[in-house]
RNA sequence: CGGGGCAUAGUGUAACGGUAACAUGCACGAUUCGGGUUCGUGUGAUUCUGGGUUCAAAUCCCAGUGCCCCGACCA
């Protein structure tokens, strides 16, 4: 894309109403546009982010065998009256319309989905099922803090397993850990996330979260590096240390950033819908659920604050929203001339190529720019790198860059090409 | 939901109770072209909303709304 085109542009200065350092660099270099508290929309850069998140998500979701949906956001009362959370829950929306029927705004989607699958599974040939969808999601925050990190409409990946057998939830509730562990390792945040032994809430006694460690974390965990193991401080207990087999003097405690989280949900879902299966014997029993939840637009947000410099954001190359920045500096019509060339001949190749031609901008400008938005490469073109018979490329991450013929950054950035 | 803070051009900030200013952005013209170059001209505001005090309110008072932070809450 050029970005003489692009619609949005970056800002020098930090927005007043923001300190989270994610809402902060996202806002300056245009990927999000803040609409209240806690709420954004997505611009050409951010989506491009989002959408990659999401095809990471989507891939691993359908390897272990999810069927995609898209459910509902407006939710019958009916449905979360047999639940008990139409009063229950507090952070419930609830929107009337004209004739004063009264609906939710879905915060999560059991109650949808639930009834959805018992209008056609009641054997128990029909399972187990895992179902899921990647939506918008509402939730009245009382307090939407931290950028893009704690929101009041925010996507959500939310999967729902179904089974006969204790023994097949927990065979697929551990696979889930795995494809959550690929899915941040994917991301680009794996090293510094761990699995981590948690309360369940209103679900269930415990459950396990994902927790990427970094400053801006609203959650205190205690990981044992040892062993890689880790648990939320709300559950820091004589009782669960032993059930984990962790002494307290070798866990170190980290602020820490909740990117994802399962839960064994029993019948708690099923009972209510009476979603129930009819055995070998002809005989019925109430089917167990499971539910996996990611944040897609928290666990964005979390890659920003988790690897941001003083420079900007740093994307990594899985999630960037270009793979490189191309920057033609000075307004020279052979400098030009040549960054067009390789442009044309990095999209041919099926480079995704973010092409800075803008010709009034200045060099430190668009240097800056660079550092800000955040691709994993930059290609600079100028009198100076013709003179060197080449392009000049550096990785965000490092200070120096090194001379490269065209052929040498296609081979690089387009291998199969 | 308890506590605290803030609200002024698109953005960031100034302005003793007395003509709303500066920077940046944007437009135009020069200049420059490897880390937000320099200069000129122009553009841009019901000072969050409503009330009150006053000869006079961006400024003081009250209420509301919005945003941020701390806490509580949190699938």
């Amino acid at each position: 894309m050029r970005q003489s085109k692009l619609f949005t542009r970056t800002r020098k200065e930090s927005p007043a109403d923001e300190v989270s350092k994610n809402a902060e660099l996202l806002i300056r270099g245009g990927f999000v546009h803040k609409e209240m508290a806690g709420v954004y929309s997505y611009l050409p850069l951010g989506l491009r982010v989002l959408r990659k998140i999401e095809n990471i998500i989507r891939e691993e979701m359908d390897k272990i065998g999810g069927q995609e949906v898209l459910m509902s956001s407006f939710q019958p009362k009916d449905n979360w009256e047999k639940t008990g959370r139409w009063s229950a829950m507090d952070d419930l929306y609830k929107v009337s319309d004209s004739s004063s029927r009264e609906i939710a705004l879905g915060p999560t989607h059991e109650e949808i989905v639930v009834p959805i699958l018992k209008n056609y599974a009641s054997s128990h040939k029909d399972f187990p099922v895992a179902i899921y969808q990647i939506q918008n999601k509402f939730r009245m925050e009382l307090r939407a803090k931290s950028g893009m990190l704690r929101g009041r409409e925010f996507i959500m990946k939310d999967m729902y397993s179904f089974h006969t057998s204790k023994e097949d939830f927990e065979n697929f509730y551990e696979k889930m850990k795995g494809v959550y562990k690929t899915i941040f390792k994917r991301v680009g945040i794996g090293h510094i996330t761990y699995l981590c032994f948690a309360s369940g809430g209103t679900f269930s006694e415990y459950s396990h979260e994902f927790q990427t460690v970094t400053s801006a974390g609203e959650d205190t965990i205690y990981v044992d590096e040892a062993s890689g193991s880790a648990l939320n401080k709300e559950v820091l207990n004589d009782e669960v240390l032993n059930q984990l087999n962790l002494t307290k003097e070798k866990l170190a405690e980290h602020k820490a950033i909740e990117v994802g989280n399962i839960f064994d949900l029993k019948t708690k879902y099923s009972a209510p819908f009476d979603l129930s299966y009819t055995d070998e014997k002809g005989e019925k029993s109430t089917v167990l659920m499971g539910c996996y939840g990611i944040g897609l637009g928290r666990l964005l947000g979390t890659v920003v604050e988790a690897l941001a410099d003083d420079k900007g954001i740093i994307w990594p190359e899985s999630i960037a929203p270009f793979a490189i920045h191309l920057l033609a500096l000075g307004d020279d019509e052979v400098v030009l001339g040549e960054a067009n060339k390789i442009y044309e001949n990095l999209l041919k190749a099926g480079v995704e190529v973010l092409f800075d031609d803008r010709e009034e901008v200045s060099a430190g400008e668009k240097f800056s720019d660079a550092d800000l938005l955040g691709m994993p490469w930059r290609a600079v073109v100028s009198a100076r790198s013709l003179k060197d018979n080449g392009i000049e490329l550096k990785k965000r991450t490092e200070e120096k860059g090194k001379i490269v013929s065209l052929d040498e950054l296609l081979k690089l950035l387009a291998p199969n090409h």
